[in-house]
DNA sequence: GAGATATTTATACAATCGTCTAAATATGTC
DNA sequence: GACATATTTAGACGATTGTATAAATATCTC
């Protein structure tokens, strides 16, 4: 289980963001457009996120795509289960 | 979803802490001396999970137990689950 | 109460983090 | 190529974090 992983999801922000992409998968334009911060911010945050693989992008045109990794969330909740007792009734 | 849950599990060091808690309950001393730093450096960890309500505490004389707190696991396993997908096959 | 053991709290400091502005890169349109 | 739009990268800066040492608190034994 990565180091990176755990770090990506201690910011709001980030977590807000893996979020949104639940929904659907958005620009990064999209994306930042829902934060009062400036875009640069958020790209931050995106890259972030990239390096523990919690999204992949693929570029349309001007555009960089977002969507969730869904595999690695997956990972998470195995770590959390067999650790962590979470087979009970979660 | 509380900000110091995914704070506190952003630590390796923690996250071990969490893991040594889960084969059986541990003194402060014990889970100290597990970890190669200052005996007060594994206080600040024990103390950032207690805040995080992921251990609660137990004084026994001059010593004081640690226990893993599964409740809040289960709350995040759950927070995976349904904002994340893990429902597929986890 | 004095001394030993267990643990936390206080303080300091370097390292990491989140945000900002400005500059750079990439693509599309004319 | 020149310009507009989309996004990232670079550099700076204050805030938070992880660790250390020293001091404080709590309990036990004598």
């Amino acid at each position: 289980m990565d180091d990176s992983l755990f770090r990506a999801l201690a910011d709001p922000t980030r977590r807000r963001i893996l979020e949104l992409l639940t929904e659907k998968d958005r620009t990064a334009g999209e994306i930042a457009e829902q934060f009062p911060m400036a875009f640069a911010s958020v790209s931050h945050h995106l890259g972030v996120l990239k390096a523990a693989d919690l999204v992949a992008t693929e570029r349309e045109g001007q555009f960089i795509r977002y969507r969730l990794n869904t595999t690695v969330f997956q990972e998470v909740v195995r770590y959390f289960m067999t650790r962590f007792g979470g087979e009970s009734n979660a």
